[in-house]
DNA sequence: TATATTTGCGACCGATTGGTTTGTGATCGA
DNA sequence: TCGATCACAAACCAATCGGTCGCAAATATA
Protein backbone atom coordinates (compact mmCIF):
# COMPACT_ATOMS: atom_id res chain seq x y z
CA UNK A 1 0.00 0.00 0.00
CA UNK A 2 1.95 3.53 -1.30
CA UNK A 3 1.42 6.67 0.53
CA UNK A 4 -1.90 7.90 -1.50
CA UNK A 5 -3.57 4.43 -0.39
CA UNK A 6 -2.73 4.73 2.94
CA UNK A 7 -4.20 8.53 3.45
CA UNK A 8 -7.14 7.62 1.22
CA UNK A 9 -7.48 4.65 4.20
CA UNK A 10 -7.24 7.05 6.82
CA UNK A 11 -9.45 9.86 5.57
CA UNK A 12 -12.40 7.18 5.38
CA UNK A 13 -11.59 5.32 8.49
CA UNK A 14 -11.68 8.81 10.39
CA UNK A 15 -14.76 10.51 8.28
CA UNK A 16 -16.88 6.81 9.23
CA UNK A 17 -16.88 7.53 12.41
CA UNK A 18 -17.88 11.37 12.65
CA UNK A 19 -20.38 10.50 9.42
CA UNK A 20 -21.70 7.90 12.11
CA UNK A 21 -22.21 9.78 14.98
CA UNK A 22 -22.89 13.39 13.43
CA UNK A 23 -24.46 12.70 10.48
CA UNK A 24 -23.94 13.58 7.06
CA UNK A 25 -24.87 17.36 7.54
CA UNK A 26 -23.27 17.35 10.80
CA UNK A 27 -19.80 16.37 9.46
CA UNK A 28 -18.22 19.47 8.19
CA UNK A 29 -14.79 19.17 6.35
CA UNK A 30 -13.27 21.17 9.11
CA UNK A 31 -13.85 18.14 10.73
CA UNK A 32 -12.48 15.75 8.91
CA UNK A 33 -9.71 18.11 8.64
CA UNK A 34 -8.61 17.66 12.26
CA UNK A 35 -9.42 14.19 12.55
CA UNK A 36 -7.11 13.49 9.96
CA UNK A 37 -4.82 15.86 10.43
CA UNK A 38 -5.01 16.86 6.79
CA UNK A 39 -5.78 20.14 5.00
CA UNK A 40 -8.47 20.67 2.51
CA UNK A 41 -6.12 20.20 -0.65
CA UNK A 42 -4.96 16.86 1.09
CA UNK A 43 -8.23 15.85 1.24
CA UNK A 44 -9.58 16.97 -1.61
CA UNK A 45 -6.68 14.72 -3.48
CA UNK A 46 -8.49 11.50 -2.95
CA UNK A 47 -11.79 12.67 -3.49
CA UNK A 48 -13.67 15.16 -5.76
CA UNK A 49 -16.50 16.37 -3.10
CA UNK A 50 -18.05 15.60 0.16
CA UNK A 51 -20.50 13.22 -0.88
CA UNK A 52 -17.81 11.02 -2.71
CA UNK A 53 -15.86 10.93 1.06
CA UNK A 54 -19.81 10.05 2.49
CA UNK A 55 -20.12 7.47 0.18
CA UNK A 56 -16.84 5.38 0.78
CA UNK A 57 -16.99 5.87 4.44
CA UNK A 58 -20.52 4.19 4.36
CA UNK A 59 -18.78 1.46 2.18
CA UNK A 60 -16.09 0.88 4.71
CA UNK A 61 -18.96 0.77 7.53
CA UNK A 62 -21.01 -1.93 6.11
CA UNK A 63 -18.03 -4.26 5.10
CA UNK A 64 -17.14 -3.94 8.73
CA UNK A 65 -20.94 -4.86 9.85
CA UNK A 66 -20.66 -7.83 7.42
CA UNK A 67 -17.56 -8.82 8.32
CA UNK A 68 -18.40 -8.87 11.88
CA UNK A 69 -21.79 -10.82 11.26
CA UNK A 70 -19.92 -13.33 8.78
CA UNK A 71 -17.13 -13.57 11.50
CA UNK A 72 -19.26 -14.91 14.53
CA UNK A 73 -22.05 -16.95 12.77
CA UNK A 74 -18.80 -18.95 11.03
CA UNK A 75 -17.97 -19.93 14.65
CA UNK A 76 -21.32 -21.69 14.55
CA UNK A 77 -22.47 -24.76 13.20
CA UNK A 78 -26.26 -25.29 13.40
CA UNK A 79 -28.35 -22.79 12.00
CA UNK A 80 -30.22 -22.26 15.91
CA UNK A 81 -26.34 -21.11 17.22
CA UNK A 82 -25.85 -19.47 13.79
CA UNK A 83 -29.12 -17.26 14.90
CA UNK A 84 -28.21 -16.86 18.47
CA UNK A 85 -25.08 -15.37 16.91
CA UNK A 86 -26.59 -12.91 14.78
CA UNK A 87 -28.67 -11.56 18.10
CA UNK A 88 -25.15 -11.65 19.82
CA UNK A 89 -23.57 -9.37 16.58
CA UNK A 90 -26.58 -6.96 17.09
CA UNK A 91 -25.60 -6.68 20.90
CA UNK A 92 -21.99 -6.31 20.30
CA UNK A 93 -23.53 -2.61 18.81
CA UNK A 94 -24.12 -1.61 21.88
CA UNK A 95 -20.61 -1.38 23.66
CA UNK A 96 -18.33 -1.97 21.13
CA UNK A 97 -19.49 -0.90 17.83
CA UNK A 98 -17.71 -1.39 14.14
CA UNK A 99 -17.56 1.70 14.44
CA UNK A 100 -18.39 4.24 16.71
CA UNK A 101 -22.10 5.13 17.02
CA UNK A 102 -24.34 2.51 16.61
CA UNK A 103 -24.75 0.80 13.67
CA UNK A 104 -23.98 2.48 11.14
CA UNK A 105 -26.75 0.90 8.03
CA UNK A 106 -29.46 2.01 10.16
CA UNK A 107 -28.06 5.67 10.99
CA UNK A 108 -27.64 6.38 7.54
CA UNK A 109 -30.84 5.10 6.27
CA UNK A 110 -32.22 7.50 9.12
CA UNK A 111 -29.85 10.19 8.33
CA UNK A 112 -30.67 10.00 4.37
CA UNK A 113 -34.19 9.09 3.97
CA UNK A 114 -35.70 12.15 3.07
CA UNK A 115 -32.45 14.40 2.17
CA UNK A 116 -29.80 12.38 0.34
CA UNK A 117 -30.91 10.43 -2.70
CA UNK A 118 -28.13 8.32 -2.98
CA UNK A 119 -26.95 8.01 0.41
CA UNK A 120 -30.39 6.57 0.63
CA UNK A 121 -30.56 3.89 -2.03
CA UNK A 122 -27.34 2.67 -0.48
CA UNK A 123 -28.44 2.19 2.43
CA UNK A 124 -31.49 1.11 1.89
CA UNK A 125 -29.98 -2.07 -0.36
CA UNK A 126 -27.61 -2.57 2.81
CA UNK A 127 -31.06 -2.71 5.10
CA UNK A 128 -32.57 -5.35 2.62
CA UNK A 129 -29.19 -7.48 1.86
CA UNK A 130 -28.70 -7.43 5.97
CA UNK A 131 -32.63 -9.21 5.72
CA UNK A 132 -32.44 -11.23 3.27
CA UNK A 133 -28.60 -12.43 4.69
CA UNK A 134 -30.98 -12.97 8.00
CA UNK A 135 -33.95 -14.51 6.53
CA UNK A 136 -31.14 -16.63 4.63
CA UNK A 137 -29.88 -18.60 7.66
CA UNK A 138 -33.60 -19.32 8.58
CA UNK A 139 -34.55 -21.04 5.66
CA UNK A 140 -31.29 -23.06 5.63
CA UNK A 141 -32.30 -24.30 9.01
CA UNK A 142 -35.16 -25.28 7.93
CA UNK A 143 -33.51 -27.46 4.89
CA UNK A 144 -31.28 -28.88 7.72
CA UNK A 145 -34.97 -29.78 9.68
CA UNK A 146 -33.31 -28.03 12.74
CA UNK A 147 -36.49 -25.63 12.16
CA UNK A 148 -40.17 -25.79 11.89
CA UNK A 149 -41.11 -26.24 8.05
CA UNK A 150 -43.69 -23.72 8.25
CA UNK A 151 -41.46 -21.00 9.84
CA UNK A 152 -41.78 -17.78 8.36
CA UNK A 153 -38.41 -17.20 7.21
CA UNK A 154 -38.56 -13.51 5.77
CA UNK A 155 -41.14 -12.53 8.20
CA UNK A 156 -38.87 -13.55 11.70
CA UNK A 157 -35.59 -11.92 9.93
CA UNK A 158 -37.52 -8.26 9.81
CA UNK A 159 -38.80 -8.87 13.49
CA UNK A 160 -35.14 -9.90 14.17
CA UNK A 161 -33.46 -7.15 13.01
CA UNK A 162 -36.29 -4.44 13.14
CA UNK A 163 -36.32 -5.41 16.63
CA UNK A 164 -32.81 -5.15 17.53
CA UNK A 165 -32.17 -2.47 15.22
CA UNK A 166 -34.98 -0.86 17.13
CA UNK A 167 -33.52 -1.48 20.78
CA UNK A 168 -30.11 -0.51 19.84
CA UNK A 169 -31.34 3.13 19.33
CA UNK A 170 -33.22 2.96 22.88
CA UNK A 171 -29.77 2.06 24.52
CA UNK A 172 -27.37 4.47 22.74
CA UNK A 173 -29.97 7.43 23.60
CA UNK A 174 -30.17 5.91 27.36
CA UNK A 175 -26.22 5.70 27.43
CA UNK A 176 -26.71 1.75 28.86
CA UNK A 177 -26.44 -1.81 27.17
CA UNK A 178 -29.05 -2.56 29.82
CA UNK A 179 -32.75 -2.36 27.11
CA UNK A 180 -30.51 -3.83 24.16
CA UNK A 181 -29.55 -7.52 26.69
CA UNK A 182 -32.99 -7.23 27.42
CA UNK A 183 -34.23 -7.00 23.38
CA UNK A 184 -31.60 -9.84 22.74
CA UNK A 185 -33.05 -12.13 25.68
CA UNK A 186 -36.29 -11.55 24.29
CA UNK A 187 -35.62 -12.47 20.92
CA UNK A 188 -33.78 -15.29 22.07
CA UNK A 189 -36.94 -16.77 23.22
CA UNK A 190 -39.14 -15.95 20.96
CA UNK A 191 -37.00 -17.92 18.65
CA UNK A 192 -36.67 -20.79 20.73
CA UNK A 193 -40.65 -21.18 21.00
CA UNK A 194 -41.53 -20.10 17.54
CA UNK A 195 -39.17 -21.54 14.63
CA UNK A 196 -37.09 -23.99 16.90
CA UNK A 197 -38.19 -27.47 16.47
CA UNK B 1 -55.11 33.76 20.10
CA UNK B 2 -53.70 37.31 18.36
CA UNK B 3 -51.01 37.48 15.59
CA UNK B 4 -47.90 36.75 17.61
CA UNK B 5 -49.21 33.12 19.01
CA UNK B 6 -50.69 32.76 15.31
CA UNK B 7 -47.16 33.29 13.85
CA UNK B 8 -45.09 31.49 16.64
CA UNK B 9 -47.06 28.51 15.65
CA UNK B 10 -47.06 28.59 12.31
CA UNK B 11 -42.84 28.66 12.53
CA UNK B 12 -43.40 25.70 15.01
CA UNK B 13 -45.72 23.23 12.45
CA UNK B 14 -43.72 24.24 9.56
CA UNK B 15 -39.96 23.68 11.49
CA UNK B 16 -41.62 20.72 13.16
CA UNK B 17 -41.35 19.02 9.23
CA UNK B 18 -38.39 20.31 8.13
CA UNK B 19 -36.32 18.86 11.16
CA UNK B 20 -38.33 15.60 11.31
CA UNK B 21 -36.67 14.92 7.69
CA UNK B 22 -33.70 16.96 7.32
CA UNK B 23 -32.62 16.97 10.87
CA UNK B 24 -31.25 19.50 13.12
CA UNK B 25 -28.79 20.03 11.08
CA UNK B 26 -30.02 19.66 7.45
CA UNK B 27 -32.63 22.32 8.37
CA UNK B 28 -31.33 25.47 7.78
CA UNK B 29 -32.94 28.98 8.75
CA UNK B 30 -33.69 29.63 5.28
CA UNK B 31 -35.82 26.59 4.88
CA UNK B 32 -37.67 27.82 7.76
CA UNK B 33 -38.15 31.48 6.43
CA UNK B 34 -39.30 29.54 2.92
CA UNK B 35 -41.64 27.53 4.62
CA UNK B 36 -43.28 30.49 6.80
CA UNK B 37 -42.94 32.88 4.12
CA UNK B 38 -41.44 34.90 6.65
CA UNK B 39 -37.88 36.83 6.45
CA UNK B 40 -35.26 36.32 9.48
CA UNK B 41 -36.16 39.34 11.57
CA UNK B 42 -39.73 37.74 11.63
CA UNK B 43 -38.91 34.15 12.67
CA UNK B 44 -35.95 35.86 15.62
CA UNK B 45 -39.05 37.92 16.92
CA UNK B 46 -40.80 34.67 18.79
CA UNK B 47 -37.37 32.41 19.25
CA UNK B 48 -34.13 33.75 20.02
CA UNK B 49 -32.03 30.90 18.26
CA UNK B 50 -32.48 27.94 16.29
CA UNK B 51 -32.12 25.21 19.16
CA UNK B 52 -35.06 27.35 20.72
CA UNK B 53 -37.04 26.43 17.38
CA UNK B 54 -35.96 22.74 17.37
CA UNK B 55 -37.43 22.41 21.10
CA UNK B 56 -40.61 23.99 20.50
CA UNK B 57 -40.81 21.79 17.29
CA UNK B 58 -39.75 18.37 19.32
CA UNK B 59 -42.50 19.63 21.85
CA UNK B 60 -45.04 19.98 19.43
CA UNK B 61 -44.18 17.19 17.34
CA UNK B 62 -43.88 14.76 20.89
CA UNK B 63 -47.46 16.00 21.78
CA UNK B 64 -48.84 15.26 18.77
CA UNK B 65 -47.62 11.74 18.64
CA UNK B 66 -48.58 10.98 22.61
CA UNK B 67 -52.14 12.73 21.46
CA UNK B 68 -52.54 9.64 18.61
CA UNK B 69 -51.85 7.33 20.81
CA UNK B 70 -54.17 8.46 24.12
CA UNK B 71 -57.30 9.11 21.20
CA UNK B 72 -56.99 5.47 19.76
CA UNK B 73 -56.92 3.57 23.00
CA UNK B 74 -59.69 5.40 24.51
CA UNK B 75 -62.18 3.88 21.99
CA UNK B 76 -61.03 0.69 23.33
CA UNK B 77 -62.40 -0.96 26.83
CA UNK B 78 -60.01 -3.93 27.08
CA UNK B 79 -56.66 -3.71 27.84
CA UNK B 80 -55.72 -6.31 24.78
CA UNK B 81 -57.57 -4.23 22.48
CA UNK B 82 -55.37 -1.56 23.62
CA UNK B 83 -51.95 -2.86 23.04
CA UNK B 84 -53.79 -3.73 19.24
CA UNK B 85 -54.45 -0.42 19.08
CA UNK B 86 -50.91 1.11 20.06
CA UNK B 87 -49.69 -1.35 17.31
CA UNK B 88 -51.85 -0.04 15.04
CA UNK B 89 -50.79 3.56 15.88
CA UNK B 90 -46.79 2.46 15.49
CA UNK B 91 -48.54 1.07 11.82
CA UNK B 92 -50.37 4.25 10.98
CA UNK B 93 -46.62 6.54 11.48
CA UNK B 94 -45.49 4.58 8.27
CA UNK B 95 -48.82 6.08 6.06
CA UNK B 96 -50.00 8.97 8.31
CA UNK B 97 -46.95 9.94 10.48
CA UNK B 98 -47.90 12.39 12.67
CA UNK B 99 -45.53 14.93 11.44
CA UNK B 100 -43.95 14.07 8.22
CA UNK B 101 -40.62 11.98 8.22
CA UNK B 102 -42.16 9.18 10.40
CA UNK B 103 -41.61 9.19 14.07
CA UNK B 104 -40.24 12.45 15.48
CA UNK B 105 -38.92 10.58 18.68
CA UNK B 106 -37.10 8.14 17.40
CA UNK B 107 -35.96 10.20 14.37
CA UNK B 108 -34.64 12.65 16.89
CA UNK B 109 -33.14 10.45 18.81
CA UNK B 110 -30.93 8.85 15.84
CA UNK B 111 -30.31 12.28 14.88
CA UNK B 112 -29.49 14.39 18.70
CA UNK B 113 -27.77 11.47 20.30
CA UNK B 114 -23.99 12.20 19.22
CA UNK B 115 -24.70 15.81 18.14
CA UNK B 116 -27.20 17.69 20.22
CA UNK B 117 -26.81 16.96 24.01
CA UNK B 118 -30.40 19.74 25.19
CA UNK B 119 -32.38 18.00 22.43
CA UNK B 120 -30.96 14.55 22.79
CA UNK B 121 -32.10 14.57 26.68
CA UNK B 122 -35.75 15.29 25.45
CA UNK B 123 -35.80 12.60 23.06
CA UNK B 124 -34.53 10.45 25.60
CA UNK B 125 -37.08 11.24 28.05
CA UNK B 126 -39.64 10.88 25.41
CA UNK B 127 -38.77 7.60 24.50
CA UNK B 128 -38.88 6.06 28.29
CA UNK B 129 -41.99 8.13 28.44
CA UNK B 130 -43.66 6.30 25.59
CA UNK B 131 -41.93 2.29 26.71
CA UNK B 132 -43.29 3.61 30.63
CA UNK B 133 -46.70 3.90 28.81
CA UNK B 134 -47.00 1.19 27.14
CA UNK B 135 -45.72 -1.34 29.89
CA UNK B 136 -48.52 0.70 32.69
CA UNK B 137 -50.99 -0.53 30.23
CA UNK B 138 -49.60 -4.17 30.08
CA UNK B 139 -49.25 -3.80 33.89
CA UNK B 140 -53.21 -2.54 33.86
CA UNK B 141 -54.23 -5.87 31.87
CA UNK B 142 -52.31 -8.25 34.36
CA UNK B 143 -54.42 -6.49 37.15
CA UNK B 144 -57.88 -6.90 35.41
CA UNK B 145 -57.27 -10.53 35.04
CA UNK B 146 -56.55 -10.21 31.37
CA UNK B 147 -52.99 -10.40 30.89
CA UNK B 148 -51.16 -13.41 32.20
CA UNK B 149 -49.98 -12.41 35.82
CA UNK B 150 -45.92 -13.26 35.49
CA UNK B 151 -46.37 -11.27 32.18
CA UNK B 152 -42.78 -9.35 31.57
CA UNK B 153 -44.32 -5.57 31.55
CA UNK B 154 -41.50 -3.76 30.88
CA UNK B 155 -39.89 -6.15 28.64
CA UNK B 156 -42.48 -6.55 26.89
CA UNK B 157 -43.37 -3.18 26.01
CA UNK B 158 -39.59 -2.51 25.28
CA UNK B 159 -40.14 -5.45 22.67
CA UNK B 160 -43.36 -4.00 20.75
CA UNK B 161 -41.45 -0.33 20.55
CA UNK B 162 -38.14 -1.62 19.21
CA UNK B 163 -39.54 -3.66 16.83
CA UNK B 164 -42.23 -1.20 15.69
CA UNK B 165 -40.15 1.64 15.58
CA UNK B 166 -36.87 -0.35 14.09
CA UNK B 167 -39.57 -1.63 11.23
CA UNK B 168 -41.13 1.83 11.06
CA UNK B 169 -37.36 3.08 9.86
CA UNK B 170 -36.86 -0.22 7.63
CA UNK B 171 -40.71 0.93 5.63
CA UNK B 172 -39.60 4.49 5.69
CA UNK B 173 -35.95 3.40 3.95
CA UNK B 174 -37.68 1.60 1.66
CA UNK B 175 -41.17 3.89 0.76
CA UNK B 176 -43.33 0.84 0.86
CA UNK B 177 -45.30 0.22 4.34
CA UNK B 178 -45.36 -3.47 3.82
CA UNK B 179 -42.66 -4.45 6.03
CA UNK B 180 -44.25 -2.34 8.70
CA UNK B 181 -47.71 -4.09 8.46
CA UNK B 182 -45.81 -7.17 8.46
CA UNK B 183 -44.26 -6.11 11.87
CA UNK B 184 -47.61 -4.67 13.25
CA UNK B 185 -49.10 -8.70 12.66
CA UNK B 186 -46.52 -10.39 14.13
CA UNK B 187 -46.19 -8.30 17.16
CA UNK B 188 -49.97 -9.35 17.18
CA UNK B 189 -49.61 -12.48 17.82
CA UNK B 190 -46.80 -12.14 19.93
CA UNK B 191 -48.61 -10.53 22.65
CA UNK B 192 -51.50 -12.81 21.63
CA UNK B 193 -49.54 -15.96 22.49
CA UNK B 194 -47.73 -14.88 25.40
CA UNK B 195 -49.08 -12.61 27.80
CA UNK B 196 -52.63 -13.18 26.15
CA UNK B 197 -54.68 -15.44 28.60
C1' DT C 1 20.61 9.23 -8.46
C1' DA C 2 17.91 11.82 -11.78
C1' DT C 3 13.39 12.49 -13.23
C1' DA C 4 8.46 12.20 -13.48
C1' DT C 5 4.60 11.89 -10.67
C1' DT C 6 2.10 12.08 -6.71
C1' DT C 7 0.91 14.29 -2.50
C1' DG C 8 -0.20 17.94 0.54
C1' DC C 9 -0.18 22.71 2.16
C1' DG C 10 -2.01 27.31 2.20
C1' DA C 11 -4.27 30.89 0.30
C1' DC C 12 -8.34 31.89 -1.79
C1' DC C 13 -13.25 31.65 -3.72
C1' DG C 14 -18.37 32.55 -3.65
C1' DA C 15 -22.23 30.90 -1.17
C1' DT C 16 -24.52 29.97 2.95
C1' DT C 17 -24.63 29.49 7.86
C1' DG C 18 -26.90 31.34 12.34
C1' DG C 19 -27.67 35.72 14.31
C1' DT C 20 -28.30 41.15 15.10
C1' DT C 21 -30.04 45.67 14.42
C1' DT C 22 -32.89 49.28 12.89
C1' DG C 23 -36.69 51.42 10.80
C1' DT C 24 -41.58 51.16 9.90
C1' DG C 25 -46.10 49.61 9.21
C1' DA C 26 -49.67 46.75 11.41
C1' DT C 27 -52.20 45.63 15.47
C1' DC C 28 -54.61 46.22 19.63
C1' DG C 29 -56.19 47.95 24.04
C1' DA C 30 -57.83 52.24 26.30
C1' DT D 1 -59.65 56.87 17.47
C1' DC D 2 -55.42 57.59 19.26
C1' DG D 3 -51.09 56.18 21.21
C1' DA D 4 -48.27 52.41 22.60
C1' DT D 5 -46.83 48.18 21.57
C1' DC D 6 -45.90 44.52 18.63
C1' DA D 7 -44.52 42.20 14.38
C1' DC D 8 -42.03 42.07 10.45
C1' DA D 9 -38.74 43.18 6.61
C1' DA D 10 -34.38 44.68 5.02
C1' DA D 11 -29.80 45.27 5.42
C1' DC D 12 -25.99 43.78 7.55
C1' DC D 13 -22.58 40.88 10.25
C1' DA D 14 -18.74 37.51 11.19
C1' DA D 15 -18.01 32.76 10.76
C1' DT D 16 -18.24 28.69 8.37
C1' DC D 17 -19.66 25.97 4.51
C1' DG D 18 -17.95 22.97 0.41
C1' DG D 19 -14.70 23.49 -3.10
C1' DT D 20 -10.51 25.22 -6.22
C1' DC D 21 -5.83 26.14 -7.53
C1' DG D 22 -0.87 26.77 -7.76
C1' DC D 23 3.37 25.75 -5.79
C1' DA D 24 6.60 23.09 -3.20
C1' DA D 25 7.91 18.96 -1.08
C1' DA D 26 7.77 14.15 -0.84
C1' DT D 27 7.60 9.90 -3.23
C1' DA D 28 7.83 6.34 -6.76
C1' DT D 29 10.11 4.88 -10.91
C1' DA D 30 13.82 4.27 -14.01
Amino acid sequence: MNKGEETRSLIIEKSAELFNTLGYNGCSLNEIMEATQLKKGGIYNHFKNKDEIAMAAFEFSYSKVIKRFKEHIMKESSSYNKLLAIIEVFYSFGANPVVKGGCPIFNTAVDATDSHPILRKRAQEAINTLLKYVEIKIEEGKIEGEFKSNAKAPETALLLVSAMEGALMVSRVNDSTRTLRTAADLMKTHLKQNILI
